[in-house]
DNA sequence: GGAATAGTGTCTATAAGACAGTATCAA
DNA sequence: TTGATACTGTCTTATAGACACTATTCC
């Protein structure tokens, strides 16, 4: 049925990035605008190609990492959201994207002309809405990332991927209440979150103003169990 | 930094398959022989390379699992997994796989020396257990692949993937405790299930012996909610 | 003492889990 | 009538959600 000597047709592999962080208790994410063809001028998710032939997947995802938000490798929550391989989606050819969810906590506004090139934080929301449309097939990537997240809020310790290394139980619901769309009781909150053992460790309080706040840091338990549910799927926009 | 004829490194892409169904009341997954290098003689998952450049991946896994199941395309189950590109999984080259999760209905054995190249059902408890090692890295492909599916049962109506167009509750209950590993009370199982709505659509009864069972078929309702939770992850072996 | 913020306890309603008896059909 | 299987209802306990007051610090 196939010729002796048929090769399997060799495909361009790249990845690309959905970085996410609170800003202004609103969630953001990172675009750079494109600086060539195609979609040239376009608002994109930073991404490239595999560097040479023997790069892992997750080396070339920290690596683009490093190279828009300077982060170091080890601070930042980074896996693998799915593979966008779709004939056409590439006009310079069949080019395969493994598409990536990256949690950061909050980071310095990037300086627009400097080495990361014009990359800047935008609303979330202004992509789901349909507002901003996004390079390739990047609008499609967000919405999955997104929703890959919210449903791992109710089973994982992510959320705490989103507050530096210590924080305080408002700030963590803030991020709960910013990615799910919805507002927390804190007292059923803190309740539920406190309930699950090794979760949350002790970490000194902090003085601002009015009474301290407890600190807390990320325990080793990072599996929700019982998991923690957002109340429905209703609508879906804030505000 | 980078010359300018630098050309992105160009990767082989393959499909592999986790197809699996309930045989006996366990679960069980389709492996087939390997018949040359390498890991000649080695059970594998199916998959293959893309066949040409212009095919879609999913095109590729529904390509396979008809070679492999002889099933129609649109009465299974299939959804991506994760993508698996390690540097040196394959010893032919750089070879990046997209692994996919594929649900079947029961079906017929699959006949040794057929066109169906020793394909043969497994108990996923043997590669679970480490009694049975596959090709490649196939063996963490099966264990994300069931986790995935377990997990998607607490949400979706992935357990009637499992079942034939009608199928009674009790059968149903089975798929649920032969995937988790656990057995569930039926009045509270119905209960759960019935209370969403949408979800089964009555189908007529069924007379075997005794008194006879309503069957349902798979409603609208593609997610559970309120989510139908397992009860924990405690011990992972059954029987 | 007042302003600002953090922290906690109770009550109620709903869901979950344990449990056993009744209904329907064929032989 | 008996055997075989399917179906269901109640009670108890745990969890979820609504809700308001007290505690600590700084000024």
């Amino acid at each position: 049925m196939t010729v002796r000597e048929w090769q399997p047709p060799p495909v361009l592999l790249a990845v690309d990035l959905l970085i996410l962080t609170l800003r202004a208790s609103r969630l953001h994410m990172l675009v750079v605008e494109r600086g060539e063809q195609p979609f040239q001028g376009r608002m994109a998710l930073p991404g490239g190609f595999l560097q040479h032939a023997d790069e892992e997947i997750v080396e070339a995802a920290h690596r683009e990492l490093r190279e828009e938000t300077a982060l170091g490798a080890e601070k930042v929550h980074l896996e693998q959201l799915g593979t966008y391989g779709t004939v056409g989606r590439d006009p310079r050819g069949r080019v395969v994207s493994v598409a990536h969810l990256a949690i950061a906590p909050e980071l310095p506004t990037p300086q627009a002309g400097t080495d990361a090139r014009d990359a800047a934080w935008i609303a979330v929301d202004d992509v789901l809405s349909g507002q901003l449309q996004l390079a390739f097939d990047h609008d499609r990537i967000v919405r999955d990332g997104i929703e890959r997240a919210r449903r791992r809020f109710e089973h994982s310790s992510l959320a705490t991927a989103f507050c530096g290394d210590v924080f305080t139980m408002a700030e963590l619901q803030q991020v709960y209440e910013a990615v799910w769309g919805i507002s927390l009781d804190i007292r059923n909150f803190s309740r539920k979150i406190k309930a699950v053992s090794g979760f949350l460790l002790p970490a000194g309080r902090r003085t601002t103003a009015g009474r301290p706040a407890l600190l807390y840091r990320a325990g080793q338990t990072r599996t929700l169990s019982p998991p923690f549910m957002r109340p429905a799927p209703n609508c879906e926009a804030e505000e």
